[in-house]
DNA sequence: GCCAAAGGTGGCACTGTGTGTCACGTAAGA
DNA sequence: TCTTACGTGACACACAGTGCCACCTTTGGC
């Protein structure tokens, strides 16, 4: 039911957009009433965003999985090119492109996002501290680096994704290569090295 | 009279919180209808995090401010000591502290504020791009360059911004600290070097 | 001093999201 | 067969935000 709910929608917002699609117009394409549709998503962002709650705990697993004493940035690039195409867990590439350009145009749904990366990399900081205890750091709260890492590792990945729309290469290697522009050459300008 | 509602409104809010404090709340406590509040502002959000809006423009003001051939992470570093707390351009560090407080405490609000940060940074995007065909670099679209150094520049300033809060040490030497991470031990697990 | 144009304001009606509540029907289980 | 539980639709309601109009005050020309 939540998936015919959410093609339908999809289809709507790709002929009227996201702002201009009412729920009440997805709940009567799908067959039922508007008080139903919120019983099956509790808003109308959560039908387009839902699917990335489950990526936090999944981008987690993957960090959790590698050993203590790898280094985090190591670690964090591991973590990502473990879940391929990063987006959603089952859904095919089309319907993640499909779900992007919604996202891409409308700003709420862009705030959303945003919102839902900032949760999971509040995950995962939480969880590079305790890897570095695990691995007999002391604990030190006014420490920036786990948050300045994770932070750093989630841009890479961002732009990773925005130059992969138009690239050939493979997840893993755009991954790897923008996180290498951090790990080779903070320093650089564009121009010189 | 804005700075009137603001006021008003950043009272309201300690007391009931964001959500939970109405615009009709707001504006009857200032003293005017709901319609004329509108006026003012042109949402709720808006009234709490409208002030953000500056803050992009300042930035890249900072940014174009720095000499072409300068290395890119540099520039970005001292564009954010140049904007001191950051934040807001004049309001008082109370003021400023007030607000923080209230965009924590919501999540809607937070991904406003994530919505401005990233609309910032795309601007500086576009500015960095320029910086490098400035200096005479080939303009490649596929090169993840710029937007994975201005975006882990603004982890990097977050991370800053999270433990500047109980910190004693300068502005200028908690974004150095931060940015510093990545610039010096992108490898790094926080256990060894 | 008088009148007219302009701008700030309140009131009202309306759309849309999201929530609480209740009543109805149906299917599963005793 | 009775009943319990669940999915559903149908209200009513709160709140954000917008469009429209009528009013009033201020300003400026005559």
């Amino acid at each position: 039911m939540q998936g015919e709910l959410i093609s339908v929608a999809q289809r709507l917002f790709g002929e009227h957009g996201y702002e201009d699609t009412t729920v009440d117009a997805i709940a009567t394409a799908a067959g039922m009433s508007r008080r139903s549709f919120f019983r099956y998503f509790s808003s109308k962002e959560e039908l387009v965003l839902g699917k990335y709650e489950l990526v936090g705990e999944q981008l987690q697993d993957a960090l959790q999985a590698r050993p203590d004493d790898e280094p985090l940035w190591d670690a964090l690039q591991a973590m990502f090119a473990a879940i391929s195409g990063k987006a959603v867990p089952d859904a095919s590439a089309q319907t993640v492109h499909a779900i992007e350009r919604v996202v891409e145009e409308s700003p709420s749904l862009r705030a959303g996002y945003l919102y839902r990366l900032d949760v999971m990399q509040r995950l995962l900081v939480a969880e590079a501290r305790d890897r570095a205890v695990r691995a007999g750091v002391p604990y030190a709260e006014d420490d920036p680096t786990p948050e300045a890492l994770v932070g750093s590792a989630f841009a890479c990945m961002t732009a990773a994704r925005t130059v992969a729309a138009s690239a050939e290469a493979s997840w893993e290697d755009t991954v790897a290569r923008a996180m290498g522009v951090i790990r080779h050459d903070p320093y650089r300008n564009t121009s010189r090295r």
